[in-house]
RNA sequence: UGGGGUGUCGUCUAAGGGUAGGACAGCGGACUCUGGAUCCGCCGGUCGUGGUUCGAAUCCACGCACCCCAGCCA
């Protein structure tokens, strides 16, 4: 079994490979260097990196950095460092921006061959004209013209958006990608990579397939919305093979799968910029966000996010993937791992009535299907915290926690039955309580049984923490819904609560990645957290079984 | 409008002319010192209409819906 579930690709690779059309499989990964890496594109990730690794290819870390004035190292570095937290090693890190002198070299070699011309058309008339299917008046330039043009364009003589090049092809092609798109660009502003050595800068379209090329890529995978672009794609290989350097085979073929997208979240470029810079969350690693960098300071760990891209599959759908398969996939690469702690997030005060002193049980970090072994020393003591959302004073039907005539089970511990009730201004304040004597391990010997089973900390011990409550982002499946998605922004996103925690987890590594019993997966969280003043993120909510 | 794509349970995804299967969600049950995990069961689908065929999700025709393109972004 492969990383790569199998779908369209792996047919096409393994057919590719099986008939020699290539030697070694290639692949690469492209981002543009101008922002983070978010969960939609460990699909690419995966596909790329794992087809590379699935049959014994290479897969590069390309920076398709051809817009100077977008791009930053800073987004470059990041990037790097999230597509290897998720795992996986790059053959090569490389540049578009170094290929830049070979791309200049084939620009010229259309434009002797007459089939690239220097437009001198202000934006607007492009558009309106390539919108009309008519061509430029400048289309029919002479080689000498425009070799002339092109190469004053390089040295800095015009403007910055006065001229392009572009490819002569069709000004009336129905594929409106076909009508002479242009080439290149002159834009005076310095690169991050490549400093102010250029002032002109090739499209995507022009760009993208000469990477490819150069580097050898054999299958270059991509996502839907490039489809018409694939025309171009194969114009720029077809009339430069076997010049300027590039082989005449195996030539690069593009395909094309479609985005992940999940619900309940924003995955848009934009859109992640509005939350950031208008302060609705933290910053680029907010637990809430689905960046690659906000998911991994929340406690997901890289597995869960291959698995999840894993499960989803690729094909050729527009699909929104529900975040509750998600949620599932994290708790379930979580399960095996997270030793079992307790510890409580909203604290009720419980007095025993018939207990003093304290005593050190020995509780299991494992249940019983978990082949795991494994105890912490757990104090108890004639005072406890539990967890308020564990007792009512009138409780319904079904109700397996404390209440009033209703005895339940301190996990690790005694029977606990209620004495008394102490209220103020209509809070309840504290509970008074007794613990059924012999029931260490071992049922009441009268009276009823416990129903249910509730968690619990001895007060004199437990480690205060700030709990970090983190839900969905958005309240709304789509968070486009009715038009505007900052209102759907769902405001219990992030709930903090002032909590208590057993204090075995003080001898723990920092990064343990633990189970509250009966409240969810929990680490501390890496920024904020410090031994004397501990911070937990909760990663991911455990089912809740219960209905109320 | 032209061009390019995509339509299978609520949501993803298999089935490539031969019993429409799985996962997540939902519902019900078993078990349980986590209302977790695990196990069992149930619910539920081929965009529509014709056609070809013994047999169609699959092939053909005509529709319909949705997405993408018409940046000197990628």
């Amino acid at each position: 079994m492969g990383l790569v579930p199998e779908c369209f690709i792996t047919e096409i690779v393994e057919r590719d490979l099986k008939e020699g059309r290539y030697a070694k499989l290639i692949t690469r990964f492209p981002p543009e260097p101008n922002g983070y890496l978010h969960i939609g594109h460990a699909r690419s990730i995966l596909l790329n990196f794992g087809l590379a690794q699935d049959y014994g290819g290479e897969c590069n870390l390309r920076f398709d950095d051809t817009n100077p004035e977008t791009e930053k190292e800073e987004y470059a570095r990041a990037i790097e460092e999230d597509v290897r937290w998720l795992g996986f090693r790059p053959t090569r890190v490389l540049y578009a921006s170094d290929y830049f002198e070979t791309m200049y070299q084939c620009a010229l070699t259309l434009i002797r061959e007459g089939k690239a011309y220097v437009d001198d058309l202000p934006e607007e008339e492009m558009s309106a004209l390539r919108a009309q299917g008519k061509p430029s008046p400048y289309r029919n330039r002479s080689v000498e013209e425009n070799l002339e043009l092109f190469e004053r364009m390089r040295r800095g003589e015009f403007p910055t958006g006065s001229r392009v090049l572009r490819a002569k092809i069709d000004p009336a092609h129905p594929n409106f990608k076909l009508r002479d798109p242009v080439l290149y660009r002159i834009v005076h502003a310095p690169h991050y990579h490549v400093g102010d050595r250029w002032v002109i800068y090739p499209m995507y379209d022009f760009a993208h397939p000469l990477e490819d090329f150069i580097e050898g890529v054999t299958h270059s995978l991509c996502t839907l919305e490039f489809e018409n672009n694939r025309a171009i794609y194969d114009w720029v290989i077809e009339n430069l093979k076997g010049k300027c350097g590039l082989p005449l085979s195996p030539r690069p073929h593009q395909y094309e799968f479609a985005r992940l997208d999940l619900s309940h979240t924003v995955l848009s470029k934009r859109k992640l910029i509005k939350l950031v810079e208008g302060g609705y969350v933290s910053g680029w690693d907010d637990p809430r966000l689905p960046t690659l960098r906000a998911l991994r300071r929340r406690g997901v760990r890289p597995e869960a996010i291959l698995e999840f891209v894993r499960k989803t599959g690729i094909s050729r759908n527009e699909a929104q993937i529900e975040i509750d398969l998600f949620e599932e996939v994290v708790r379930d690469d979580l399960n095996p791992i997270a030793p079992r702690v307790l510890g409580v997030v909203d604290p009720l005060k419980v007095v025993l009535t018939n207990y003093e002193g304290e005593e050190w049980l020995q509780a299991p970090y494992w249940p019983r299907d978990i082949p795991k072994e494994g105890t912490r020393p757990l104090p108890f003591s004639q005072e406890l915290y539990i967890e308020r959302a564990d007792f009512s004073l009138n409780p319904p039907k079904g109700w397996k926690r404390l209440a009033p005539g209703q005895r339940v089970r301190l996990r690790h511990a005694y029977v606990l039955e209620l004495e008394d009730v102490v209220e103020e201004g209509g809070e309840v304040k504290l509970l008074k309580a007794r613990i059924v004597p012999g029931t260490l391990g071992a049922n009441p010997e009268e009276g009823p049984k416990p129903k249910g089973v509730i968690h619990w900390v001895s007060a004199r011990h437990a480690l205060p923490v700030e709990f970090r409550l983190y839900n969905r982002l958005f309240l709304t499946k789509d968070p486009e819904e009715g038009g505007d998605f900052l209102k759907n922004l769902n405001p219990e996103a992030l709930v903090v609560k002032r909590g208590f925690i057993e204090p075995s987890v003080a001898q723990d590594p920092k990064d343990t990645r633990y189970q509250l019993e009966r409240l969810g997966y929990f680490w501390q969280d890496p920024v904020d957290s410090r031994p004397e003043a501990l911070v937990m993120n909760r990663i991911v909510p455990l089912k809740e079984g219960y209905k109320a």
